[in-house]
DNA sequence: CTTTATTTGTTGCTTAAGCAATAAAACGCC
DNA sequence: GGCGTTTTATTGCTTAAGCAACAAATAAAG
């Protein structure tokens, strides 16, 4: 899990400039929106603008992203324990992203379903792996750090292709997904408490 | 009325320190909160912190001086009409700017009185002289756009004259002090109607 | 349709802010 | 009180962001 440390001048600029963006989506419609109003409001300098975002539209794609992917970390934080509660529950926040994400595509990306989720996925598989280890931690297994780790990414992978696989191939509700996958789920969690 | 422009860096970095500290005397004592609480909180490093502020004491002056100052801009921006009502309310305005001023000092800030309305009037006497000139403007006076800046200078002088002079040497309530004051100002805003 | 005004995208130069390092001061623990 | 840790205040160097200017594109006005 290995970190880089982006300049705190840059995120707080991609910040200042998704929110104007979004705060004038309020007020006016997308088209009548120009890059002079966004800078305006987000008190950044147009060259600047140009220097994180290609136009408008990549500005928009990056809000959506940014919108989705808080949503998730929020929904995801929520759990203090690894049970089969927690473990649906993270299913079903994972079947509205992948929702989430059709949707938002819809109505105003300008990205292809590919384009947009090989961006936000790696994103959410990485949260999602940080969540398990943290819960995993809390178990206080038997096994050490590493194992842990690798557990935890183990078990991340698994439940987010289950959540894939309910996308692209099932008929099934999510609550009658989950309860299929379940068992499986379980043992594997069973495993590393040792 | 000259403006000069601030780089809007400056601007975003004192106010995201501000904020920060506001922030933090929430969850702690003034005493317990660090220079690396704050620019934690702000996400600016400390050497810019230095840039901005001598230290903490400096920087929570600072935010008092900032607080105060919107409010009063807040409490003048709420007038459409220069009558005898609005007028009146101003003056309350600036009897509890006054107020206000005496117990932060008391309370939190090591800066004497005059140290602190030094830096706080010349600003609230600037808004003041904005709000004037804007409602003048409004009454479709009969004199040039020169004519009543001058007279929207002359008249914050004396409104702010009185309440300095109400905080002072005054021993009658806000309310019977305007009363008293009220035809002279009144006289002086028909002048510029013409 | 023509003219005017506004916006866009870019450039080279300047400035504010970030970084790591340092020594000193302050704090917390035993 | 001594020691280890944290915080402070500062420095020189690097980087992101600001600025004005420019030409082209687009939008608005008559």
């Amino acid at each position: 899990m290995q970190d880089t440390k982006v300049d705190p001048r840059i995120t707080r600029t991609r910040r200042l400039l998704m929110d104007a963006f979004l705060k004038l989506t309020i007020k006016k419609d997308f088209k009548d929106i120009t890059i002079k109003d966004i800078t305006d409001e987000a008190t950044v300098n147009r060259a600047t603008f140009y220097s994180h975002f290609q136009d408008k539209y990549d500005l928009m794609d990056a809000a959506i992203t940014e919108d989705i992917l808080e949503n998730i970390v929020d929904n995801l934080s929520h759990y203090n324990e690894l049970n089969e509660e927690s473990i649906v529950k993270i299913f079903v926040t994972l079947t509205q992203f992948h929702t989430n994400l059709t949707t938002q595509l819809n109505t105003q990306c300008r990205r292809s379903y590919a384009s947009l989720s090989s961006i936000i996925e790696p994103k959410v598989k990485k949260e999602l792996e940080k969540v398990l280890y943290s819960l995993l931690l809390k178990q206080q297994s038997k096994l050490d750090s590493e194992a842990l780790k690798i557990g935890a990414a183990v078990l991340s992978w698994g439940i987010y292709g289950a959540s894939v696989d309910w996308k692209h191939n099932s008929s099934l509700s999510v609550g009658q997904y989950i309860k299929i996958a379940l068992p499986f789920i379980v043992t594997e969690i069973n495993h590393f408490k040792g």
